[in-house]
DNA sequence: CGACTGACGCCGA
DNA sequence: CTCGGCGCCAGTC
């Protein structure tokens, strides 16, 4: 049944249920998590995230598209180029959310991650 | 305990 | 569309 992780376990876990060619937000990662308003504890999670869970950390950017880090810079040049290999738009160190933005279908959602 | 710091979010200028 | 300011939360000093 539903146990209760350490807050970066639940976030990983579901950094984990966001599928292939499309991205969420810091914010919906934590509202889905069940840490409401802890946006900036997502990033921190993901800078935690052990190698081995594979967490897709690239497919989370900030609520209004762009991805977090400094335009140019190292991390932000290879999270857009991990984006890119999936289909995924990047452009001027943005993505439309409204294209390729995360809509989780609740039901599946539930199933796919019981704390 | 207060000040400062972020891979944030929202709103107004 | 970009900035700036402020709220927010967990850590760190």
């Amino acid at each position: 049944m539903a146990t209760k992780p350490h807050p970066h376990e639940r976030i990983w876990r579901t950094v984990l249920a966001v599928p292939e060619g499309y991205v969420a937000s810091y914010g919906q990662i934590a509202d889905l998590a069940g840490l409401p308003g802890r946006a900036r504890m997502v990033g921190k999670a993901l800078g935690f995230a052990p190698d081995d869970l594979q967490v897709p950390w690239y497919r989370i950017v900030r609520s209004d598209g762009r991805i977090a880090f400094p335009a140019g810079s190292e991390y932000a040049e290879r999270q857009k180029q991990q984006l890119l290999e999936e289909g995924v738009v990047v452009l001027k160190n943005r993505i439309k959310m409204n294209e390729f933005g995360w809509k989780p279908d609740l039901a599946e959602l539930l199933m796919k991650l019981e704390f």
